[in-house]
DNA sequence: GCAGGGAGTCTACGCCGTGTAGAAGTAGTT
DNA sequence: AACTACTTCTACACGGCGTAGACTCCCTGC
């Protein structure tokens, strides 16, 4: 779906970071004030976890009252959503994942190799 | 790098398609019309190209009199390169891997095994 | 050598996503 | 009821992209 611009995703590493505790607004703009020394409105937040909940990228728990915001799914099963949605409009599959082993480290190889290895 | 826009990708795929050989505007022009049945002009396809050009995407023969235009790559090595960027930014490149490997299907893990057997 | 015409570049405009935040509204606390 | 902390609404600028007209250039035939 949507993809994510640069502070989204800055919002959306927070959130992941984060694990299962949701955060506040206020817990994102301190983190990023901290993390990258960038400072912003506190209602920008706000309105970029708006816009992110509307992507469907986060959940809010509006009962508490400084609302609280988690990442719906892990930046784990983002990527590899992520991943497999390119190989998705690829054409020739194979091609393109002996292309992409092709490219691998050692040790991404090696991980895959037990990874399937396991599925037999 | 850059990200393709909607025409920007339709036109890739009309150059992927049309492999080694170099396509003129009006080339590309005709196909999307007869595939797509999109009525385009001349100079939106040359300003595409362009931008494509700029970006990466194409090479371009300007001897020739109707300029000429091919991709630098082919479909399935920028799908490819475009699944190592993805796994780049990933944090947990093993974690990704597997939620990765988990959701294929199973004629893609066979050449998965097939890929990596064979680079022992 | 010059005119005509096909082809390419320049410029431009509208739209939408995104970064950014103030103003205005709402709700909980005292 | 008022104060205040928090949220939503509205807004604006900027850049990318789709789209193409206007303008320029260069080759070919006379």
């Amino acid at each position: 779906m949507g993809s994510l611009g640069e502070l989204e995703r800055s919002v959306m590493d927070v959130l992941w970071d984060a694990g299962d505790v949701a955060l506040t607004a206020y817990d994102v703009q301190e983190h990023l004030e901290r993390e990258q020394g960038r400072q912003l409105a506190a209602t920008t937040l706000l309105t970029v976890l708006s816009r992110l909940e509307k992507k469907g990228f986060v959940a809010s728990d509006r009962s508490a009252r400084p609302h609280r915001y988690r990442a719906t799914a892990s930046r784990v099963d983002h990527v590899a959503e992520l991943m497999h949605e390119v190989l998705g409009d690829a054409g020739d599959r194979g091609a393109v994942l002996a292309r992409f082993v092709g490219g691998v480290t050692a040790e991404d190889a090696e991980v895959l190799r037990r990874l399937l290895a396991g599925a037999v």
